[in-house]
RNA sequence: CGGGGUGUAGCGCAGCCUGGUAGCGCAUCUGGUUUGGGACCAGAGGGCCGGGGGUUCGAAUCCCUCCACCCCGACCA
């Protein structure tokens, strides 16, 4: 070693000559691609502590590996889609008119204290301490960094609009991580921020970027919705998520059978049949042990929607903050939660402990809405209601015959429930139905809860300082590679679409003798010069061995050079679990590229 | 955060109940036979049995404790 490193001579002064044009060969570059000299493991089995398809295969093909909890390294082929994927966002965004940038992923406290979510934004914004015990987070989103530039450099309206993207790892210290790459804590994802003069300026950035989105799941090659979704907390004026529908996916969407409507349940509205009940006097009524609402209906003998039930929460955040409210639906609806953080300006909640329960005056078992102590919310479904059946507030007691309007002085409507499948679509009354979906994509009109805090200000046409409208937009580059897979798949491994696989075509060389191996070599090389991307098996395996391992890759075109074939001077071209056909030695590359569609060269 | 479960070779697991210093399959290495759908034979390497503490002559095994990971739940008066 020691001779070695002495032969390593660097002769200060002398000019270095580097060629572009005739770059001399590392040793390593022809192998690059041999599978023999590839970083790309595969397993026979499925690792145990792997959920859904997407985690197993990309496990199992080589494509990712665990490093910690909710963090992966992206291996060779792994990195190979990931780019393909940045690449076709990355197109679309530009074509969009947006420009690319990148700002860091460690942030200081100040830009957060600045924006009043140092405090707000809870765990999942993992913060520490440098040397100097100066506070630092690391980027679960850039709103702040972005504003503390964009304030920086914007002076005239003139400058207005401008979108600014970057595509770019985020932690979130995630409660629960899981799926593999579904929901990570470190991920990467693209986040693209506008900023505008005025209202209208931000609707044709958002149509804009909403029309991206579209375009870009498609070139994916996805299966996809845009939903209305929650503005959360944070307030804005319009919000749509992007869903994959899949069956693994963590998020329930309701859309129309009928029409174009689609959302998030955490905020879909929908219609349901509301019994006609029977108007009579207010009369209590002995149900021993009967406390759930099925209980009840069945003790006395009526329809569960004619129960109310009365569920309480403690309150967190907004005006509400540290009470205990008490939420009224039907009896055979749910509650949407986050329906009721909204109508309530929350952050969080949280059901009541008994003790809170009693606090109020309810009864655990038979809470109902007459003679609570605190602010109550009644589901829009329960107005113009008569018959209904509750807890009375007393062990083994419920009342029927109240009617809200006319017994409760101050009831307060919001839409509380859960849609549930089969429900009126609130745009044209055909039933909705519920699916499964991964959120891949989110468009948000902010407006200027960023921009005024962090001061996002310029010179309006007027002359007079204005603050700057923002829209932002994400897409989960990393969750999307899961998510493709998650449709693209089958008993053998992956299915990549031609547009995303890491390797377009593999070479599988079989056969014992050495011709077989000259031939694949030969065309190895005539491939690459092509520009075609290429995985050569050239390993000292069975043929199942290699069929297998290309297909749970899901390499979507295998060329098979065997024996067998090279004695009548052909090879064997095969889709994927689909069409083989035998080529000519001369027409390998003409036939590939019509199957490539001649665009990848 | 709560509840459940699992940590033993790169991967999948057995051994633990009933203590005696570790095994199987796949993978890896060597040699040979094979070669169009996850071969066979022979041999070999690889493990502070998640960490720490305790009980014991002796702990993967029993006890305590910490940690990591996975699953379920945040569905309900």
């Amino acid at each position: 070693m020691r001779g070695f490193i002495a032969s390593l001579k660097w002769q200060p002064g002398l000019p270095v000559n580097i060629s572009t044009t005739s770059l001399p060969a590392s040793p390593l570059c022809f192998r690059a691609m041999r599978y023999s000299r590839f970083l790309a493991p595969t397993l026979r089995d499925d690792p145990a502590d792997a959920e859904v398809i997407s985690h197993k295969l990309l496990l199992r093909a080589g494509y990712i590996r665990r490093v910690t909890s909710g963090v992966y390294d992206f291996l060779p082929m792994g990195l190979r889609v990931l780019r393909k994927i940045e690449q076709i966002v990355r197109e679309e965004m530009n074509r969009a008119g947006a420009q690319e940038l990148l700002m860091p992923m460690v942030q200081p406290s100040e830009l957060w204290e600045k924006s009043n979510r140092w405090e707000k934004y809870g765990p999942e914004l993992l913060r520490f301490t440098d040397r100097h015990n100066h506070e630092s987070c690391l980027g679960p989103t850039h709103e702040e960094v972005i504003c503390d530039l964009v304030s920086r450099e914007l002076r005239s309206y003139k400058q207005l609009p401008m979108n600014l993207y970057q595509i770019q790892s985020k932690f979130r210290d995630e409660i629960r991580p899981r799926f593999g790459l579904m929901r990570g804590r470190e991920f990467i994802m693209k986040d693209a921020y506008s900023f505008h003069a005025d209202e209208v300026s931000l609707e044709a950035e958002y149509r804009n970027m909403f029309e991206t989105y579209k375009r870009i799941f498609t070139r994916l090659g996805l299966k996809f919705r845009p939903v209305e979704a929650d503005t959360g907390s944070i307030g804005g004026s319009a919000s749509h998520e992007f869903h994959v529908l899949a069956e693994s996916g963590e998020d329930l969407i309701a859309h129309c059978s009928g029409c174009e409507y689609a959302a998030n349940v955490e905020m879909a509205e929908s219609s349901r049949n509301i019994p006609a009940g029977e108007a009579g006097d207010v009369t209590g009524v002995d149900t021993p042990n009967a406390t759930s609402a099925e209980d009840v209906a069945t003790y006395l003998k009526a329809d569960v929607a004619q129960l109310v039930k009365t569920l309480l929460y403690r309150i967190t955040g907004g005006p509400e903050d540290g009470n205990i409210v008490a939420a009224c639906i039907r009896g055979d609806d749910q509650l949407q939660e986050i329906k009721l953080v909204r109508a309530l300006k929350a952050t969080s909640i949280e059901m009541a402990s008994d003790e809170e329960i009693k606090a109020v005056g309810g009864v655990t078992g038979f809470v109902g809405p007459v003679g609570l102590s605190c602010r109550r919310l009644f589901d829009d479904t329960l107005k113009n209601s008569v018959g209904l059946i509750a807890g009375a507030n007393r062990i083994d007691m419920h009342i029927t015959g109240l009617d809200i309007g006319r017994d409760e002085s101050t009831s307060e409507f919001a839409d509380l429930r859960q849609t549930r499948a089969g429900d009126g679509c609130p745009k044209c009354g055909n039933a909705v139905k519920l699916s499964r979906g991964i959120e891949v994509g989110h468009v948000f009109a902010l407006g200027t809860c960023y921009s005024e805090p962090m001061e996002v200000q310029f010179q309006n046409r007027e002359g007079k300082r204005s603050t700057a409208t923002m829209g932002c937009y994400g897409i989960g580059v990393s969750r999307l590679m899961a998510a493709v897979v998650e449709q693209c798949n089958d008993e053998n491994g992956i299915v990549w679409p031609l547009n995303l696989a890491p390797f377009q075509v593999a070479i599988i060389t079989m056969g014992k003798s050495d011709s077989g191996l000259e031939a694949s070599e030969k065309i190895y090389h005539e491939l690459l010069d092509a520009g075609i991307e290429v995985l050569w098996d050239d390993r000292k395996e069975r043929p199942g061995v290699k069929f297998k391992d290309a297909e749970l890759m899901g390499l979507p075109i295998h060329l098979i050079v065997g024996d067998r074939g090279l004695e009548n001077g052909v090879v064997e071209v095969r889709r994927r679990n689909e069409t083989k056909e035998e080529v000519k030695l001369d027409q390998i590359l003409p036939a590939l590229q019509s199957l490539l569609g001649g665009s990848q060269a």
